[in-house]
RNA sequence: GGUUCGGUAGCUCAGUUGGAUAGAGCAACAGAUUUCUAAUCUGUGGGUCCAGGGUUCGAAUCCCUGCCGAAUCACCA
């Protein structure tokens, strides 16, 4: 039982005996004391009122006397205006400090049995990764974790938009201009070739237009009939139909880029447990449409072509079957969402993707409810806001994208130059040094995206970012790299680390009593953050961690003086942090060194 | 125009089911290193929580109106 479950579920029984009266323990309200206030624990009285039929005051005093007499773990109260201030023993924060050491998986939640899939990244096989996928990929990353540690059953997956236009594009300009150039020959990166050819698509096709406008064909004709468009199309046209030439080339291209993407997916830490490609899904849900026919949830128009009608429920018509009979992206949405929750017999699906497309989730999620799918209330759209930059929107035609590949680069760079100022690591090897550079980089950039709530559009300042102080992922690493230390100085000097010693009078300091409610704090942090779909929540609890350890590290002389009891004690405190920082970062998927 | 989401310190962001004097970091300034890691810590200054109204013991938080910004409203994906 949390702390604050415990006061609650007290202060019920205060009423019950003081004024015989019932109220039930949930609906009391118990926050943690603010920092300005004696106490741990705040109850709030001012609605108690009622019951009492006297002050705020008079009643917390009430309560709090009976509590202190009652109640052997708290040890004092006060009372300030409507709030009741209550102070736990030293045995109580024992207590808990014993459960929490002793408990092997601490902060994993127990088994909900719910299977869960988790769609993210799904990128476009015509250029490589930017900053924009970053978000996308850590959100989905760090959520798949969260939810594991709230004791479900996770799948990862991801849908590679391998087909349309746009790929066609590429392999076009490939084959105008490319020469027969490949990852091998140039040295590139696969997806880095490829996008350098769709870049050169969009090239030849500007000047088409150009020279078409200078003919004195009008603006946004010329737009639709540039022969390499034209050309693109007829492209698409026979992959459709299996054209042999066009298939080879297209499987060719995209294995090199599906190369270069997992280069970038290793380099960030994540995989997928199942992917899915778009070439072999997008015909999935014509069944669906005629099944929502019969159910007469859909329309069809006299030119064939296929509608659902959502004017009643404030949106609009929304086409699900061209007059030709070709479906469209929304159509293949509801086929694979349905298809997957039949497959695996899923209890929920999340959707990692931008807020630009809220609106085809919530299209989505309202035809598979008319389709009758008792599922449907369980697809949760994870929509994030767009990364900006400094100067403005990412915008791909301004070459003002920032690429994955050179920002992951870049971070590992910076980390590397400012470690070696440090000076600290001159007996690592070279080896271990590489991969600490990463884990530093790679942990400040992801803990700088995952900290700003998903739903608001961040700014991403690529100087700032690389900042190792403050609220950043290289403040928590280095915290636990000194923990570490510590340890292992202890060690060098013999000192035990026996469980033994916690004992019930073992004294703490105000300092330790916060290190002890904090960490006792995370397994609810996690349920919440769980709930919520909400990795910022853990970052900012792993923060909050971190910050007190540091304050306590500075006024405590942890290795000097002192019982045996007291300082073993004090070890395994710091170590207990130290394994729930490690949860924690685990969570956002970022590596705690053991020095830095 | 409709819908959805944002607006909190100079900047980047937190702010729990409505609770006490709204918090961090960065930047600025002033301090602390014979140390268990100073990539740290302490202090100072900095606020019309977009504006106005409502609900109540109590509002950054809930409701209404308005202003500003973003996304979207395709026989694109």
């Amino acid at each position: 039982m949390t702390p604050e479950n415990f006061i609650a579920t007290k202060a019920s029984e205060a009423i019950n005996s003081l004024y015989n009266k019932h109220v039930d323990a949930a609906s009391l309200q118990v926050q943690v004391t603010r920092k300005e206030f004696e106490g741990d624990y705040t109850l709030v009285v001012f609605s108690l009122s009622r019951f009492s039929g006297s002050t705020p005051e008079n009643t917390g005093k009430a309560i709090g006397e009976w509590m202190s007499s009652n109640v052997p773990e708290i040890s004092a109260f006060n009372v300030a205006k409507g709030f009741l201030n209550l102070s736990f023993s030293n045995v109580y924060w024992n207590g808990l400090f014993s459960e929490i050491v002793s408990d092997a998986n601490f902060g994993n939640l127990p088994s909900t049995g719910r299977k869960i899939m988790i769609e993210f990244s799904s990128p476009n096989t015509n250029k490589p990764l930017h900053l924009g996928h970053i978000r996308n990929n850590l959100l989905g990353d760090s959520v798949s974790k969260l939810l594991r540690a709230c004791g479900n059953n996770v799948i990862t997956s991801t849908l590679v938009n391998d087909r349309g236009v746009h790929i066609c594009k590429s392999m076009l300009a490939w084959e105008k201009v490319g020469n027969g150039e490949t990852p091998e020959s140039s040295g590139k990166k696969g997806d880095h070739l490829v996008g350098d050819y769709y870049v050169a698509f969009n090239d030849i096709y500007k000047k088409e237009v150009e020279s078409l406008i200078a003919g004195g064909m009008p603006e946004d004709e010329a737009e639709k009939n540039a022969p390499s468009l034209l050309e693109a199309h007829r492209m698409l046209v026979a992959w459709e139909h299996n054209d042999k030439q066009v298939r080879d080339l297209w499987a060719k291209m995209n294995s090199w880029v599906l190369k270069g993407f997992d280069e970038t997916y290793k380099a960030l830490g994540i995989s997928f447990d199942k992917t899915y490609f778009e070439s072999r899904t997008y015909l999935l849900g014509k069944e669906l449409v005629r099944k929502g026919l019969d159910m007469g949830v859909f329309v069809k128009d006299p030119d064939g072509s296929v509608w659902c009608d959502l004017t009643d429920d404030g949106l609009d018509r929304k086409l699900l079957l061209r007059g030709d009979g070709t479906s469209v992206y929304i159509t293949q949405d509801l086929g694979t969402a349905e298809k997957r929750f039949s497959e695996y017999n899923l209890d929920e699906h999340v959707y990692v993707v931008g807020d630009e497309q809220n609106y085809h989730f919530q299209v989505l999620k309202l035809i598979l409810k008319k389709l009758g799918f008792p599922w449907a209330d369980n697809i949760y759209h994870l929509s994030y806001g767009m990364v900006e930059l400094p100067d403005g929107k990412m915008k791909s035609r301004e070459g003002t994208v920032v690429d994955a590949d050179d920002l992951i680069e870049q971070m590992y760079e910076t980390a590397k130059e400012t470690s070696l100022e440090s000076g600290k690591l001159e007996d690592m090897s070279d080896e271990d040094k590489e991969k600490l550079y990463h884990m530093i980089g790679l942990g400040a950039l992801k803990y700088f995206i995952i900290k700003v709530d998903p739903k608001k559009t961040m700014l991403f300042n690529p100087k700032e970012s690389i900042d190792f102080n403050g609220n950043t992922g290289p403040f928590i690493q280095y915290t636990h790299a000194r923990i570490m230390s510590i340890l292992r100085k202890a060690d060098e000097k013999g000192i035990s680390r026996d469980l033994s010693c916690l004992k019930s009078d073992l004294p703490l300091t105000q300092k330790e009593t916060r290190l002890i409610k904090l960490l006792n704090s995370y397994p609810s942090k996690v349920a919440e953050a769980g709930e919520a779909l909400s990795p910022a929540l853990i970052a900012n609890f792993a923060y909050d961690l971190a910050k007190e350890f540091n304050q306590y590290y500075h006024e405590t002389p942890i290795l000097k003086e002192s019982f045996p009891d007291l300082l073993s004690g004090r070890l395994i405190l710091i170590d207990t942090v130290a394994s729930v920082l490690r949860r924690a970062m685990g969570i956002l998927g970022i590596g705690l060194p053991d020095r830095m």
